[in-house]
DNA sequence: ATGATTTAAGAGTATCTTATCCTAATATAC
DNA sequence: GTATATTAGGATAAGATACTCTTAAATCAT
């Protein structure tokens, strides 16, 4: 998997909370419920991203989690660290540690490039920009439901 | 992980391969003691790709495997497809069965033109290719050894 | 034929990922 | 204060991946 479940299920949870432009906590029980996530399992990923600074939490009547930033700020790839880690960023197509400039292996230099691609297209897309794609033309957020269903 | 570490075992064995231009059949125990991988795991990825056609296996006395087209013919692409199958190229960043053109998740554009970044450049590197790289520059084939001590 | 060498195949183990469940802690509402 | 809503966190189980071990089958050399 390019993606671990885990920030799969993240990425989803983060957009949702970004189309979301109101300034209130959203429950994740509500998330789970909407993009079809196992509640605890959510919570336990959630909890990471809070724990991160990424979002933060309240908990009582009324609670849930937000962003701590506007979505127009937060990079895919910002989730995809706080979950999965810069493994993507560093990872040897071989297998080879500490793989780099300095001690190459054969496909080291193609495979850099193509890491530096998918770097690229996760720091240069925002939460936001994609709230705002998946509203226009009622993206797909579930198996079986529109953007406009959330 | 992009590629399971099965896949980038069989990735170096395929080069180790394709290194030795010689036409005899090579045995797995001696590569796996040149690239450092069990020999019992490298045996199962080993057979995989010898059931997938990519390699053809002799057993007894001087027996082993050996490619069974030249490795100009045979890309990355072809190794990764045999041992992680089609994933990297079919899978939805967010989860989505059936995630296309026709029903696409809000990421699915930009996803897609990764993915074919990724794809254009394992189709287009084939093992001959690395090889001759890898022993230009004498590059890493393991953690401590390059690729002339193979 | 016999024994050594080598791949094939299957069972068994360990570890990581994914998922579920239960209890605690915190906040609100009445 | 009591009941309710909600996140936090631990314990456990199921599944996948990574690896190990043992036995069988094929081939060669003598």
């Amino acid at each position: 998997m390019l993606l671990s479940k885990s920030c799969v299920y993240a990425l989803r949870a983060s957009l949702y909370l970004a189309s979301k432009n109101e300034n209130g906590y959203i429950p994740i029980r509500e998330m789970s419920e909407k993009l079809d996530i196992s509640f605890h399992f959510l919570t336990k990923i959630l909890q990471q991203l809070t724990s991160e600074g990424m979002l933060e939490s309240y908990k009582g009547p009324n609670g849930g989690v937000r962003l701590t930033r506007s979505g127009e700020e937060i990079s895919l790839m910002e989730v995809v660290l706080a979950i999965d880690g810069d493994y993507m960023l560093t990872e040897c197509a071989f297998g080879l540690p500490g793989c780099g400039v300095m001690k190459p292996c054969p496909i080291h230099e193609k495979w850099a490039e193509t890491r530096d691609n998918i770097k690229y297209m996760l720091e240069s897309t925002s939460l936001t920009e994609l709230s705002k794609k998946g509203k226009e033309f009622n993206l797909r957020m579930t198996a079986d439901g529109g953007f406009n269903d959330i």
